[in-house]
DNA sequence: TTGACGTTGCTAACAGCGTTAGCCATAATA
DNA sequence: TATTATGGCTAACGCTGTTAGCAACGTCAA
C-alpha cells in the first residue's frame, strides 16, 4: 500500500478531462496539450494545474474512464454465444471508434498508482474468465491487440483482408475438440 | 512511382544516424533529440540539417537499419526445424535487445516513401513464405507483436508466466493434423 | 594565381511545449 | 468584518524542431 492515493477529480476537474478527451479524439495526440485544452475552456493554460497536478494526470483520467467502457462493453459481451469472440471483437470496435484514445491507453507502461483503482483488472477479468486459463488469456489479448495496433498504424498492406486475418487468429484460440 | 527518390546517405549522414541510434538504444528516445546528437558529435544542431532534410529522415535511416538486421535473422531462421517458432523467437528476441529501437519501428505509421526501399517487405518474406497463407500470416505476426510490445510496456502482470503465454500462442497457430 | 562556388560548420532566433512563481479578485467562512 | 481558500492571471524558464543568414574552407576553372 505505499502507492499514492488517487483522490477524486473535483467537478472543474472533471470538465477539463472532458474537454481534453475531446480534443484528443478530434484531432489526435499533438491537439493535446496543455494551451489547447486551456483555449476550449476559455482560460490560460497554468490555470489547469489548479485542479490537476500535471499532463500526465490529465492523461490518466482519460485513460481511466477509458477502461471503464471498456470494461461495460466486455461485460455485455460475455452473455453471447461465443464471449472470446464477441469480446475481441468488441475490442476491436472499440479502437476503430477511439483510435487516439486506444493509443494513449496502449502505447506505454501504465502508470497504475494513479489510475482508477480496480479499472484496468475490471477491463481484463472477462477475458480470463472466458478463455479460461491465463496464458490464453494473455496470448489472445495480444493478438487482438498486436492486429487492432498494426491495423490502427497501417502497417499491413492496403489490400490485405483484416477481417479475414482476425477470424483466422480468433479461430485459432478455439478450444479443440 | 510518385514517391519521392530516398537517395543514399553521404559519409557524414551515416556517422549521424550511428550517433542517434546509439542515442536512442542507450538512453531512450527522449535523448533522441537534434541537439543530443550534435553534442555526441561535438556539433551543434543546426548543423545536423546540412546532412538530413529532418528529424523524420534521422528515425527513418534508424529504422530503415533496423528493417535490414531483422531481416538478416528472420533468413537465417528459415532454416530451423520450426521456422515459424524460429522466426518469432528472433523476433521477440530482437525485440528485446532493442527495446526503444523496437519501439520506435512499430508504435506509428511507417512513411514508407522515404524508407531503405524493399527492407520491410525482405524482414516480412519469411514470416509469409513459413506460415504459407497471408491470413496466417498477418495473425501470427500481429500476436508477435502484441505480446512483445505489450511485454516491453509492462502491461501484463509482474507474475505472468511470458513464456508460457508465447508458446501457448504460437501453439495455437501450428498447423492441426 | 585568382575567382567562383559548393560544403559544412556557426549563431541567433522563432514558435511551441510542460511547468513554476507570484499576483490578484472573488467567494466562503469564523 | 476579517481571514482564508479558490481559481483565475502574467511572466518566465528550459526544453523541442527548425529556419535564416553568415563565415571559413576546399575544389576547380579560367
Amino acid at each position: 500500500m505505499l502507492a499514492g492515493q488517487v483522490e477524486p477529480l473535483s467537478p472543474r476537474a472533471k470538465e477539463i478531462v472532458a474537454a481534453a478527451r475531446t480534443l484528443l479524439e478530434e484531432e489526435g495526440p499533438d491537439a493535446l496539450s496543455m494551451r489547447r485544452v486551456a483555449d476550449r475552456l476559455g482560460i490560460r493554460a497554468p490555470s489547469i494545474y489548479k485542479h490537476l497536478p500535471d499532463k500526465r494526470a490529465l492523461e490518466n483520467a482519460i485513460v481511466s474512464d477509458a477502461f471503464e467502457e471498456m470494461a461495460e462493453l466486455f461485460e455485455q459481451a460475455t452473455a453471447a454465444d461465443d464471449p472470446v469472440v464477441a469480446i475481441a471483437d468488441a475490442y476491436r470496435r472499440f479502437a476503430h471508434a477511439h483510435p487516439h484514445l486506444y493509443r494513449l491507453m496502449t502505447e506505454r507502461p501504465l502508470d497504475r498508482d494513479r489510475l482508477t483503482p480496480g479499472a484496468e483488472e475490471r477491463a481484463a477479468a472477462p477475458v480470463l474468465r472466458t478463455t479460461g486459463d491465463p496464458d490464453t488469456a494473455r496470448a489472445v489479448w495480444a493478438f487482438a491487440h498486436g492486429m487492432t495496433i498494426l491495423e490502427l498504424n497501417g502497417r499491413f498492406p492496403p489490400d490485405a483482408d483484416l477481417d479475414a486475418a482476425w477470424r483466422r487468429g480468433l479461430d485459432a484460440f478455439r478450444q479443440r475438440p
